[in-house]
RNA sequence: CGCGGGAUGGAGCAGUUGGUAGCUCGUCGGGCUCAUAACCCGAAGGUCGUAGGUUCAAGUCCUACUCCCGCAACCA
């Protein structure tokens, strides 16, 4: 195969440990991965990119335990919930590794052999402070005024058999890696970290084993003892190679990584021990650790007893993924602790993405069809200065993009295209199109207008596309860019790979619509304390009941409140083409309801209709009109219809 | 003296190897009409946390201090 000449990328994020639902933080570690990993498709590496969840450990013992599931249950669900919302960010990694898998398991427990046929794994004695009723060891930084942090008992100081590595053995050489290699990690202060805190002091074995739980990979020979996480996980991107299996073409071909990419907590796995093993292992270490920050949400960190958890779910479901993967990336220099702040979201969304991009190219749309019947006209080279001006920007915008992948700054690769989409509205301004419409001697000018206004968004959309996919095409859809050549990262500057005859479509359809930015804060507002009452509920039901885990029993349903009510009257949201307002009365009261049924039901259609409501969801302002609950609809791809009650019922009854 | 990050016009941020302080939003004024009341131009507003030092020259290097934030051995 002629795959075997081009350069190889091999990119990873941390396997994500599935002990809950996954936040934004998550995402955004995924994102950026993904980022990096399509910009390098589209330089024609051969790439790899490996995402996946870490599945062993007595956290998650403990969570299958409550949600009444047998491990292998609960964290296979969790990779289906995991896979999901992957799909929904666009995530296009080749390989999902759970580290339950026989794969993994079987080549992860080899790799430990090895260790200890080579000696670098000893028998020893882990002493810990322990807690007998939580079965947990805690560091003495851990315990909160000398108690266990989860139960607040008196801990002990226990000896138990475990194995370790032995990490000094290496320390040395990891060193001087370290000075052979200055940008081994990055940002360059996580070395000085590393450095200071770790290795000059000197390294200390680690205990790669524990007795205290059960649920992951025995020690070969010795099953009172699971091997401990870290020779568990980081093991994952090779074991997800195939290392060391009888097909191990994979990882002939991927290995070494060209970049981990992982959060600034896991550093020091991925610095110290990790490349320690793979010296053990004489395995060459992987080209580069990043380090990314991160991030508070409105200020503060997140948490869910604060209420500011944000689900990417549901901002990509309000507000598209796109919008999505760019204000995370825009936002947050990517290395650095930064903040994401709802207000700041929705206004990038609005300046950035509506007002500079969405219009630009629908402001273009428009006039190409006003004064070309919609016709590209052809490339004819540069007709005054200003057409030679914006050819030099975008040359300059393509280089400094290059360079600040490389360095993977993506917060300044947008910001240096979008001083590319600026350029192009100023562009309109100089030229003026609409003036030289007015004279038929202006029509080369006007033509070169055109021209390079439908180049410099056709290459905007080739830059933006790692970050932007869906963006990308219904851009290239709405200038009519169908060949595949106009489509290449190749083809940025260059002017005439567009066909003859290249039509945008009649009318454009603004991709990005602009939101009322009070309302949408409010909106994300009311999602994350949603998310955090729940959790809260659940909390204290767990504690009320004791042992007893609270599945979806009936005592959750109940806290739903159900009820039949007729709609009275119904209008099209004002500002919102999808949500319709209803007033419903509940016989006691009637309520002001705003349902996402517009696209499926005419207001005229609904008036005198029962429905069923739920009546006890929090209130909240959807784009400025209040909605005191919410009207049942089934759905299913795109269809939605009302459930209709058999028989005739009060208003007011209560469904359950 | 645990480690690290940050402190830049009203808000949020850029500022590479030291050489007249930039961007986005907001405010004020103007222009334009192709466009999603979007776009473009101009103006006001900063002694770059404090105090010293090096230098012809420091936001950018050195020293001390103050305040904020994160991490501290399974939270991205």
């Amino acid at each position: 195969m002629c795959q075997k000449n081009k350069k190889t990328f091999y990119i990873t994020t941390p396997i994500y440990y599935p002990s809950g639902k996954f936040h934004i933080g998550t995402a955004y570690t995924t994102i950026a991965t993904d980022v990096m990993a399509r910009y390098k498709r589209l330089r024609g590496y051969d790439v790899r990119f490996l995402t996946g969840l870490d599945e062993h450990g007595q956290k998650i013992e403990e969570k299958a335990k409550e949600a009444g599931k047998p491990p292998k249950v609960y964290v296979d669900e969790m990779a289906e919930m995991a896979k999901a919302l992957w799909k929904r960010l666009d995530i296009t990694h080749d390989d999902f590794i759970q580290t339950t898998e026989v794969r993994h398991q079987q080549l992860m427990a080899n790799i430990f052999s090895k260790f200890v046929e080579n000696g670098d794994i000893y028998k020893g004695e882990y002493e810990g402070l322990y807690c007998t009723p939580c079965e947990s060891y805690y560091t003495e930084s851990q315990l909160m005024k000398g108690m266990c942090p989860d139960c607040n008992r008196a801990v002990n100081r226990v000896k138990e058999a475990s194995y370790f590595f032995n990490m000094k053995k290496y320390a040395n050489r990891l060193i001087q890696y370290y000075e052979a290699h200055p940008d081994f990690i990055s940002p360059g202060f996580r070395m000085n970290e590393m450095m200071n805190n770790f290795l000059k002091p000197g390294l200390e074995d680690l205990s790669v084993s524990r007795m205290t739980f059960d649920w992951g990979v025995k020690v070969p020979n010795d099953p009172k003892h699971v091997i401990y996480v870290w020779v568990d996980a980081l093991t994952n991107y090779i074991t997800a190679l195939g290392y060391g299996s009888d097909d191990d073409a994979l990882f002939n071909r991927y290995w070494p990584a060209d970049v981990h990419v992982v959060g600034k907590d896991i550093v020091r796995f991925h610095t110290i021990y990790w490349p320690i093993f793979l010296m053990a292992l004489d395995l060459p270490l992987p080209k580069q650790v990043f380090a990314h920050g991160f991030f508070t949400v409105n200020g503060e960190k997140m948490s869910k007893s604060k209420g500011n958890v944000l689900d990417p779910d549901m901002l990509s479901n309000q507000y598209g993924v796109d919008a999505v993967r760019y204000a995370l990336l825009r936002d947050l220099p990517f290395g650095q602790d930064g903040d994401f702040s709802s207000k700041a979201f929705v206004e990038r969304i609005n300046f950035d993405l509506a007002n500079d991009l969405g219009n630009l190219l629908n402001r273009t749309v428009s006039m190409v069809n006003k004064y070309f019947k919609g016709i590209v006209p052809l490339y004819a080279g540069c007709v005054t200065a200003f057409d030679g001006e914006l050819e030099q920007f975008i040359a300059e915008t393509v280089q400094k993009v290059e360079l600040n992948f490389e360095k993977m700054q993506f917060s300044l690769i947008l910001s240096d295209i979008w001083a590319l989409v600026s350029r192009t509205n100023k562009y309109i301004d100089e030229t003026a199109p609409w003036i030289l419409a007015k004279e038929v001697e202006n029509e080369a000018q006007l033509a070169a207008v055109m021209r390079h206004l439908v180049e410099s968004l056709r290459q905007i959309a080739i830059l933006i596309g790692p970050f932007m996919p869906t963006t990308t095409h219904q851009m290239f859809e709405q200038l009519g860019i169908k060949n595949e050549a106009s489509q290449t990262w190749a083809s940025l500057n260059q002017y005439e790979t567009l066909p003859e005859a290249t039509t945008v479509i009649k009318k454009g359809i603004p991709i990005f619509p602009r939101l009322e930015i009070e309302d949408e804060v409010a909106y994300i507002q009311a999602q994350m304390s949603k998310d955090a009452d729940f959790v809260e509920q659940v909390d204290k039901e767990v504690v009320e009941k004791g042992e007893d885990a609270p599945t979806i029993g009936i005592e959750d349903f109940t806290k739903i409140q159900l009820k039949v009510g007729q709609i009275k009257a119904c209008v099209q949201h004002p500002k919102a083409d999808r949500l319709l307002v209803s007033q419903v009365d509940l016989g006691d009261e009637t309520r002001q309801i705003v349902s996402g049924i517009a696209d499926h039901y005419e207001p005229v259609e609904l008036i005198g209709k029962k429905v069923v409501v739920v009546t006890n969801l929090k209130p909240v302002k959807l784009r400025g009109e209040l909605s005191e609950g919410m009207v049942l609809a089934a759905s299913a791809d795109g269809k939605l219809s009302l459930p209709e009650l058999i028989d005739e019922m009060p208003n007011g009854s209560v469904v359950k």
